[in-house]
DNA sequence: GTGAAAGCGCTAACAA
DNA sequence: TTGTTAGCGCTTTCAC
């Protein structure tokens, strides 16, 4: 039933000239290889009528090569994430490339096997987002000459390109904002990790209360545990900290785990309490009230992270410079950030 | 510097033995061609010692299989795709089984060319959300005895396996259920579509208000502009039909986009208009007020989807029969869709 | 200018 | 019980 494709081969006999021909004409070499213009033209033409296409695989299994790019996020799922890879897609998809996503979990062990299941497809290139844990598999790849892209986050110590948003300085302008409009108990839900954006975060918070001699007062969560669960953990922080007055929130999940926690504690309404999300999402402008936001620049991120890649792929020279991106994310002030009509 | 990986010939030198023999324990055939469980083990163990990994490519390019499964989803940034993606991608991996991702956007070309893409590479089987207009390419894929499975929609004239919601029903309570909070003016807005679960909650709409004579009110919307326009539209629609009471938003964005014409327009407030939304969303309870909706269920869909998948893939005998699945979707009623104060 | 042929790494029919 | 070998479809060197 299943109709055979047409292999170079029976292109070759069809038209009685050799595979080699074919290929050459098929990859663009006719000129180099003076093959006349005629037969070309010819080959060309008749490849176009019967609709060959190459087989992708048996391309790979020679070149070494499958135009493929993996893209390893840590969530799908999530709104920043499946905008990112979408842009990246799209602009890959552009330039011949196929984008192949996943998500890690955060997790060593899936991330570890997707990489090996890469390798053992001979991906052209990998991007990553990358659990703590994962130096010296991505250090491999290095190794072995793949290229890497790293983003949203990176390990100081190994040598890669990355993209990143200036994660300190957004959220010291964040809580700066918090202060400014009168808050002064600023509390901060984060995730433990080891992650450097994470820790970069925390750190830019810090530094912000320091500066005004306030007190830090943080809550870290498991991103491993179900979202129920955390939401629980945040409850019961808010509940032993009925003194705080505003918070940040270093990821939009958690803002989001955050705000449904504050909307079932009886006391306390998303109305009283400063907040500022790390990270936008395109709903927070309908929550009640608007959430603020950090908003990471998900173009730029996208055109850099493809941008990078693609050059290290077209050109291996490339390959022994490092690029390192930072862009600044902005902070888009909506109502819950605002100064309080009681405080 | 990138130090070849060890194929079955090295391993096979270095045991002296054949590849043949390497080929078969490796494949788990030791036993049926009786190949002793000295040998067995020794290969086994051989190849555990050195870390040996078939290639990927050059299997496929064997066997024809690529262990491989296409996942194209309308759009990956939207929730509900980004989670049942995510479900399907868990499934698939315990089974073994890889998944790519891709967005249609529901355009027909790039939906086609993302087909004749995956057929180049031997994709083992093909999950689709098919925008309307690629019946044909579909049945090709049918014909040439590729595995199936559409979700979120289906073609009516297709003989292929599916697995949907009950749309019509669906919407024809959500509808019902707002007429019974007092609402008499409902309107409906969608997109341009021929997509039948799309038709679908359109004539559940229909249906339920023409049970209690009712008059409809719909809006249609183009999927391909841009949302900023489409707000735009939804503005212009509401301020037009100023009498209405109540709306049915059809899909999940759909519902974004219109909360946010709402906000937008100064006699209008969202507090003021029965809402209910296709399609739920994790962030509707956050929303002011919380929104009501259709909750499809992405679980079950996801695993009803996966596991059709699987067992065609593991039975062509299957291949002969379609599975078509509805499954009920459930109505969650938050704040947005009661009884108002004003009414 | 063009073609023959080797070989990428693997599977499996056939031989021994 | 194990080995030999012919391809899968393609690229590319080398020979003519």
């Amino acid at each position: 039933m299943k109709n055979k494709r047409p292999s170079i081969r029976d292109i070759a006999k069809q038209l009685n000239v050799s595979t080699t021909t074919v290929s050459f004409v098929l990859n663009g070499k006719a000129k180099e290889k003076r093959i006349s213009e005629q037969l070309a033209e010819q080959v060309l033409k008749f490849v176009e009528e019967v609709g060959y296409k190459p087989n992708q695989i048996a391309q790979s299994l020679r070149t070494g090569k499958s135009r493929i790019i993996s893209l390893m996020v840590e969530d799908i799922s999530n709104a920043f994430f499946s905008k990112v890879a979408r842009l990246i897609e799209e602009a890959a998809h552009q330039r011949g490339y196929k984008i192949i996503y996943c998500s890690t979990e955060n997790s060593v062990d899936k991330t570890r096997e997707l990489i090996r299941m890469f390798r053992d497809w001979q991906i052209d290139g990998y991007i990553i987002t990358p659990p703590a844990g994962v130096e010296e598999d991505i250090q491999g790849l290095i190794n072995d000459k793949h290229p890497v892209v790293l983003f949203d986050r990176f390990f100081p110590r190994l040598k890669t390109n990355y993209v990143i948003v200036d994660n300190f300085n957004s959220t010291y302008k964040a809580v700066n904002h918090l202060i400014s409009q009168g808050y002064s108990r600023i509390a901060f839900v984060t995730l433990e990790s080891e992650q450097v954006q994470m820790n970069d975060r925390l750190n830019g918070y810090k530094k912000a209360l320091e500066d005004c001699l306030l007190p830090p007062l943080v809550k870290s969560l498991n991103f491993d545990k179900p979202a129920e669960e955390n939401k629980k953990e945040i409850t019961s922080f808010l509940v032993n900290n009925r003194q705080l007055d505003a918070i940040v929130f270093a990821t939009n999940y958690i803002s989001v785990w955050g705000l449904e926690a504050i909307r079932d504690i009886t006391f306390m309404s998303p109305a009283d309490v400063g907040i500022v999300s790390f990270d936008d999402h395109d709903v927070f402008p309908l929550f009640a009230p608007p959430v603020s936001a950090v908003a990471q620049p998900v173009e730029e991120i996208s055109k850099e992270v493809i941008n990078i890649m693609l050059k290290q792929l077209e050109d291996p020279e490339q390959m022994n410079t490092n690029k390192h991106v930072v862009l600044p994310a902005k902070l888009i002030i909506r109502e819950s950030s605002l100064k309080k009509k009681l405080a």
